[in-house]
DNA sequence: CAGTTTAGTTCATATATAAAGACCAAATGT
DNA sequence: ACATTTGGTCTTTATATATGAACTAAACTG
C-alpha cells in the first residue's frame, strides 16, 4: 500500500548491510546476499561508484563506502543538531533508571526514534535510531500527539489505522484521546503492552524551540511494573534540573507537575 | 552510457540536499527545487520516511534527516577505518605546504578522494571527499596504479578512455606506462595541467597494509610550479617520519628515495 | 600452461515504476 | 464564514528500467 520506492529501498539497505558488516564486499558477494540479479547489483554499484560513495580499499576485494557518507551525514546533524542538553538528559535518564530511554520525533503516523541508550541489563528493549512505532498505540507517541494542536492531532487520529497490537491497545480516535488526557491530568504518559508485548514505559513529552520530542524510559515489565510512577517522578525532575524550574509551566501548562 | 540507477542517483541527490541546506524541507520546496514531480517526490520520501531515515523536526514545517544516516556512517567509517596516523600524516602535510592536500583510493577506472583537507589560501584547489578524477591522467591516479600488480594495471590502461584534458594528458596506455616508470625513478608523480587546468600537484604511492592509496600536495600552478621537487622531498621525509624510516624499502622497492 | 571456475559486463525486452493529473485537506486571507 | 491558495495523496498508464541470458575476462587448479 505504501508506494516504496525499490531501488532507494535498496540503496539504504546497501548502506545497512556495510554498517552490519563493516567489511568491502564484491558485487558477486552483494548480489548473492540480497538475492540480486547480478545485472541490478552491477547498475547499482556502478551508480554509487560513480558519485563518490564508494571505493575499493584493497584491489580486486570488493567494495566500501568512502568517507563521503560520514561527512555528508555529519553536515546534516551539525546543521539541526539534537542539543547537547538533551544528550545530557538522556544520559542522565539512562543513569538514574538503569533502563533502555529514547529521544523521539514524529514522522507521518509514526514516532521514530532519534537517540537511544541501551539499559545495561542483559534483558533489556533493544532498538537504534530510525526505529519507528506507531504513534497512537504507544507512550512516546502518545507525549508527542499531546503537543500538537487539537486539530492536527484530531486529523491524525482520523487517518490512523487501529490495529490490535496487544492488551491494551486503543482502538478509535475517542479511546486515544481519552488517554492522552487522562496522562496529561496524571503528569506522564505509560505503555503497559499496548504496542510491544511485555514492555513497560513511561513517556514524557519534550517540545524544545519549536521541536515537537518525547523522552521514554522502558525495560521489561517485571522491572518496569512497580516502578512506573516513580520513573515519572525522576523523569520530571531531570527536565526540570535540565531544562529549567519553569519548564513545563513555560512550555506544557497542561501537564500536570508531580511533586 | 554508464547505468545510472536513477532513483538511487536521487536519493543521494537529496542526501547531498539537506547537507548543504542544513534545513528541513517540504514535499512542495523538494519537488520544485529538484524538477521532480510531486508525486515522484512524495514516493521517495515516503520510502525514506518508511525506513526512519527522514522526520518532522517541528510539524508541518517539512521533513529532516534522523541521526541514523549518522549512526549508520560512523559504524561504517569505524568499521573499516583510514588509521590515525594517516590523517596525522595529512595534517602534517598540510601543514608544511600550505596548499591542499589529499588521500585517494581507487574505484574502477577512478581515483577517490577519501579526505582532504584544503590550504588556507584564498586561491586554492578546492575538493571534498568523494571527488573523483581519472586515474590514468592524474598524479594521484599514477600513485596508485603503480601499486597493482602489472597485469592489473596492463588491463585498467588498456580499458581506459583517452580524452584530452589538457596539454599533457597521456593519450595512450604506453604512455601512462611510461610516465609512471619515470615517475618512479624519479621518486614522485607529478602532475601539471594533465588533467585540472593550472594545476600543479605532486603524489606519492602509500600503500598501507593492504590498501592501495596515495597521497597528493597540489595547489594553483604559479605557486606549485618551482616548488615540486621540494615538496617531493618534504612528503618522502613525512612518510618515513610517520610510517617508519624503511617505508619505502619494505613496500614500495621500485620507488627512488630522495635525499 | 591448458582447462575449469569464478567474477564482471553488455544488451534486448518484459515489466515494474515514475509521473500527469485529478483529488482532498488544511491553512490563510478577506 | 467563505474563498483562495497551498500542501499533500491517490490512481492510471505510458515509459523508463530492472533483469535474464549470453558473453568476456580473469583467477584458479592440477
Amino acid at each position: 500500500m505504501p508506494i516504496i520506492v525499490k531501488q532507494a529501498a535498496n540503496l539504504l539497505d546497501l548502506f545497512e548491510f556495510f554498517a552490519t558488516t563493516g567489511r568491502p564486499a564484491s558485487l558477486a558477494e552483494l548480489s548473492e546476499h540480497f538475492g540480486w540479479p547480478k545485472s541490478s547489483t552491477f547498475n547499482l554499484i556502478t551508480t554509487l561508484v560513480e558519485r563518490g560513495f564508494l571505493y575499493e580499499p584493497r584491489p580486486r576485494q570488493g567494495f566500501y563506502p568512502t568517507p563521503r557518507w560520514l561527512n555528508l551525514a555529519q553536515e546534516i546533524a551539525h546543521a539541526e543538531p539534537l542539543p547537547d542538553s538533551l544528550q545530557d538528559f538522556l544520559r542522565d535518564l539512562a543513569r538514574l533508571s538503569k533502563e533502555t530511554v529514547w529521544l523521539a520525533g514524529s514522522a507521518g503516523q509514526h514516532a521514530v526514534f532519534l537517540s537511544v541508550i541501551e539499559s545495561p541489563h542483559a534483558i533489556r528493549y533493544t532498538a537504534q535510531p530510525g526505529k519507528r512505532v506507531p504513534m497512537h498505540a504507544t507512550a512516546t507517541g502518545q507525549a508527542l500527539l499531546c503537543q500538537m494542536p487539537d486539530q492536527r492531532r484530531a486529523v491524525l487520529l482520523r487517518n490512523a489505522t487501529y490495529e490490535r497490537f496487544g492488551s491494551g491497545t486503543p482502538m478509535t480516535a475517542g479511546e486515544v484521546e481519552a488517554i492522552i488526557q487522562q496522562s496529561l491530568k496524571r503528569g506522564w504518559f505509560m505503555s503497559a503492552s499496548a504496542y510491544s508485548q511485555d514492555l513497560g514505559g513511561v513517556s514524557v513529552p519534550l517540545p524544545l524551540n519549536g521541536r515537537m520530542l518525547s523522552a521514554t524510559v522502558a525495560g521489561p515489565l517485571f522491572r518496569m511494573g512497580s516502578l512506573m510512577e516513580e520513573t515519572a517522578v525522576q523523569m520530571q525532575a531531570a527536565v526540570k534540573r535540565h531544562f529549567g524550574k519553569d519548564y513545563f509551566n513555560r512550555h506544557l501548562p497542561a501537564l500536570h507537575q508531580l511533586p
